[in-house]
DNA sequence: AGTCTTTAAATCGTGTACGATATAATCGTA
DNA sequence: TACGATTATATCGTACACGATTTAAAGACT
C-alpha cells in the first residue's frame, strides 16, 4: 500500500501546471505580466471593475495573497485601487487605459495555448468537464473535512 | 477572440491542484509535513538515498527550491543531508529512522486522496494517461519555444 | 444612538517557485 | 598534467500562496 510517485495523479497536475506555467511566462514576458498577473488581467477585460474580493472568488485566492499582487500591478501601471465610494471597505480595481490595450495580445497568446496542448477545440472541452468534475469532487471532500 | 475565463483551461489546472493540496493539508499536517515535503518523502520511501537533481528530476524542481526546503526537513529531523564520498558535489539525501516510520501513515493517505476524488481507480488511470498525454504536448511546446 | 456581529482588506510570518549567478568538484582533451 | 568546459549545489532577489491576526466599515438589533 506504499505510494508510489508514478502512481500519484497529484504529481501530474503539478507537472501539468508547471508545464503550462513554462508555456505562458516567455509569451507574458514582453507584456511585464507574470502568470497570476495576467489571470487577473483576463478577469478585469471581462468585467471591470471587480473587487479584490471578486478577483478572490474568480481565482481562488484571498486578500492575504492579492492585495501585494495588485500592488506591484497598481506600481506597474496596469491597473488603479480605489475605495468603493458606496461600501468604504471594498476597494475597486480597474484597468488604466496601457492594462486595457494589451487585451489586443491575448487572442494570439489563447491561440498559442491551445496549440500547445496538440488537442482540439471538442478535446479539450471534454478534457475540461471531467477535470472540473473531479475539482468539484476533491472540493467537496476538502469541505466535509 | 477575447480569453474568457470560464473557458481556460488553465485555470482549472491551477484549481485543481490547489483542491487537491487543501485536501492533503490537514492529513499531512499531524506529520509535520507540508505538500511538497510529502512528495519528497514518497521518493525517498522508494529509493535512498537520492541526490538533490534526483530528487528534482522526480517533481521538475531544481537546487535553487529544494536546498532550502531540505534543509527545514534536516532541521525537522525527517532527512540526513551529506556530500556523495564519490562524488563531492553531490548531496546524498537519506531518510532519519522518523522519517522512515513515517511511511506507516502514507497508505491511508493515499487512500483518503483517491476517495476524494470520487472516482474508480480505473477512471484515475484513464484520466491520469490523458492528462500525461497533454503534459508531453505542453511541454514540448515549452522546448519548442 | 449604542453595541454586537459580520464583512472586506491589509498585515505578518513561513514556505514554495524560479531566473540569474556563484562556487567548487569532476571531466575531457591537448 | 594542466586547464577550459561541464556538472551539482548553493545563494540571492522577486513573486506567489496561505494560516492567523488586525483594522475599519457596514449591518442588525435593542
Amino acid at each position: 500500500m506504499q505510494p508510489l510517485l508514478q502512481h500519484m495523479l497529484c504529481l501530474d497536475l503539478y507537472a501539468a501546471n508547471q508545464a503550462v506555467h513554462r508555456v505562458y511566462k516567455p509569451l507574458l514576458a514582453p507584456l511585464g505580466l507574470t502568470y497570476l498577473q495576467y489571470l487577473v488581467m483576463v478577469g478585469l477585460w471581462e468585467k471591470d471593475p471587480l473587487s479584490v474580493s471578486e478577483i478572490g472568488a474568480r481565482l481562488g485566492l484571498e486578500s492575504n495573497t492579492l492585495t501585494p499582487m495588485l500592488k506591484r500591478m497598481e506600481a506597474a501601471g496596469l491597473i488603479t485601487r480605489r475605495r468603493d465610494p458606496g461600501d468604504e471597505r471594498r476597494v475597486n480595481i480597474s484597468l488604466t487605459p496601457e492594462g486595457d490595450e494589451m487585451r489586443a495580445a491575448a487572442g494570439e497568446i489563447q491561440r498559442c495555448l491551445m496549440e500547445a496542448t496538440g488537442r482540439s477545440e471538442a478535446e479539450l472541452l471534454r478534457f475540461q468537464e471531467d477535470l472540473r468534475g473531479l475539482i468539484g469532487n476533491v472540493r467537496r471532500a476538502a469541505d466535509d473535512g
